[in-house]
DNA sequence: GATGAATGAGGATTCATTCAT
DNA sequence: CATGAATGAATCCTCATTCAT
């Protein structure tokens, strides 16, 4: 059935599905972002995707389902993250990078949004909280090793510290989303100076 | 409505509407806290105040309004931290008292997990928010007022500071929210070692 | 607040929710007979009733329950068979009334129909099962014991023979439902004789 | 479509294809002895059958013609009874025989419950019913005239009085199957004993 | 003020069936 | 023949709110 020359197109077909997965992921986010996981309807979603509501069932097997694959695609965007901190480069420079270009993920609102989003359901539901504390979990470690190589006498618990610092940047990439702005050049400044300072 | 000979035996009976009023309340945080606000109906709130549904409407005109009398008491309850900012003693001391004690608030889950929720309502609701707002920003002022009490020179924008402060204040608070948790010894002084530091 | 003179007023109020219960009920009885259990929608029952849907759930907690009232009353009627039975009168004169009123009463459509259905349902639903059994235990006990009265000695196992009894009855019965025909009396006096002839 | 000289090759292929719908046919009948006719869904027969989905409408044209196909198959069992009636030896013992072997085969769940569940839908599906009756008048007929051997005085109207036999036969197995228990020792005698002093 | 019955739109999910591949 | 994605009406049930008592 799947002879050498046909190679191509049983994977066009599966593309083609990936595709309509996705159309439905993204429309979901949409969704969420404008209107919060709990107020948007599956119907909502499968509108927005253009797809009849059934045929979203084809593909997640609840409303849930779609949140939990939103979660792990956020996930796989944190380890960008996780790349820049184990990148090369004096420590305090990749620090710095690191800040700057996490502060600037989190402050557009189709991931601090959501994000917050994820945060607001995981609390009630220990499934999409598994998935939700694993994402962080791996940002939190690198962040954590990255703390040790710029100084390791003065700092108890780096775990810790590496909590406060996601703080900080969560913090000030919320207050820009919630009202609708990007993070202004004192604003980052302030917050790199605080950062640097606590170390 | 209010006449003079009448206002004793009226103000019992106001009382007693005002003890019904805040049952309500109570009931309310209780269910929001323990499953969200999109989570509850108003037949939980009625249920756990011991209400008829009807009479539930007889003291609140919708959902939201109970919401909204939540966030006005938890504004209330801000202000005690404000007054901690202005007593007396030398600066440094009194800023590492309101962060103990504004931490301590903010962990207790019945505060930070009904603030988590308000805010997470507050985003797609304006009425909500505007009180959100009103609420922090009384606070606000008055740390970034106490912050250049302590150090003029050094901090370029104190509010924004203050915003920083808060968020790691918060953010650990969360932290042990969702972990229902209370912050340990540890985790306060790696909190009031960075802020110190960072000022 | 209950004062004497007023004792009729509430139970006027009560009167009249009983009422519109029993209009559900009546309702989603006349739904059942006509298109069975499964193939009836609470909205069907609602609209026959002429009630909204939302209100039927401010009576009954679901469909499943509605069913279990009807079972409820269902066992109410047959206690009716039972006094028959325990009635005064020459043992096979009270059998044969018992036969022939019983035959009448399951050979009704809304009674025959409506049992068959709460058997079908009953085989996969422990809880309408339990009430069902209850209800057919009663009436099996007391023509068990009537057929001892009648004849102790040739009786190995009354029960047993009490339930063929039964079974012949309301195999008729169902057999006149399936046809939309009453019972003739030519299968009447066939039954009544080949129960005679039994025992 | 099916030539002469082709003849072998397709009967290999359509031993295969019948062989797939044979497997439909036991998978739905597995599901709607455990689920309930309505309670299964086509999805559930397809799995049961590891079958796709639209493989299972390439071989019935929907979910009644598989209900239909299953009341044929209980048709042409049935037969085997007819046989035992028909068979040579004296015919009390014949009928004997028939009852016991009918009851048996009535007790087993998976002809006892079908034959419910097809009841069950046949009251409101006229098609269905008309298959249904078929099968059970070509019983009928055989019982009757069987009786009439037996003792053509007595009995008024035989087919009534072989209706009533096997409502007590069929009534017996029902309640077996019902308890999930296969009739006793002392069950089958009193059924045998009844029928006998009957005619 | 207090009650809870009444409303009907909306909630998520499943259904039998079709159809392009 | 075989697949399973696509459809959208139908499923049971919950919602915030109103209103007659």
């Amino acid at each position: 059935m799947v002879e050498k020359p046909k190679k191509k197109e049983p994977t066009a077909a599966q593309r083609k599905l990936l595709a309509r997965r996705l159309d439905m992921v993204a429309a979901a986010v949409a969704c969420f972002i404008d209107n919060g996981y709990h107020q948007t309807g599956v119907r909502d979603i499968a509108a927005r995707a253009g797809v009849s509501l059934g045929n979203l069932y084809n593909h997640f097997k609840s409303k849930e389902e779609i949140l939990l694959e939103i979660t792990r695609i956020e996930a796989a965007e944190l380890s960008e993250f996780v790349k820049i901190l184990s990148g090369k480069g004096k420590p305090d420079k990749v620090l710095q990078k690191f800040i700057r270009e996490y502060l600037a993920y989190c402050a557009q609102p189709e991931n601090g949004l959501l994000a917050l989003e994820i945060l607001s359901v995981a609390l009630r539901n220990p499934i999409i909280f598994a998935e939700f504390e694993a994402n962080r979990s791996e940002l939190l470690q690198a962040l954590s090793s990255h703390l040790q190589k710029i100084d390791s006498k003065n700092m108890k618990d780096t775990i810790e510290s590496a909590l406060v610092i996601l703080d900080m940047i969560e913090g000030l990439a919320l207050r820009c989303v919630m009202a609708r702005k990007r993070p202004t050049r004192a604003q980052k400044l302030t917050l790199l100076e605080m950062i640097a300072s606590a170390l």
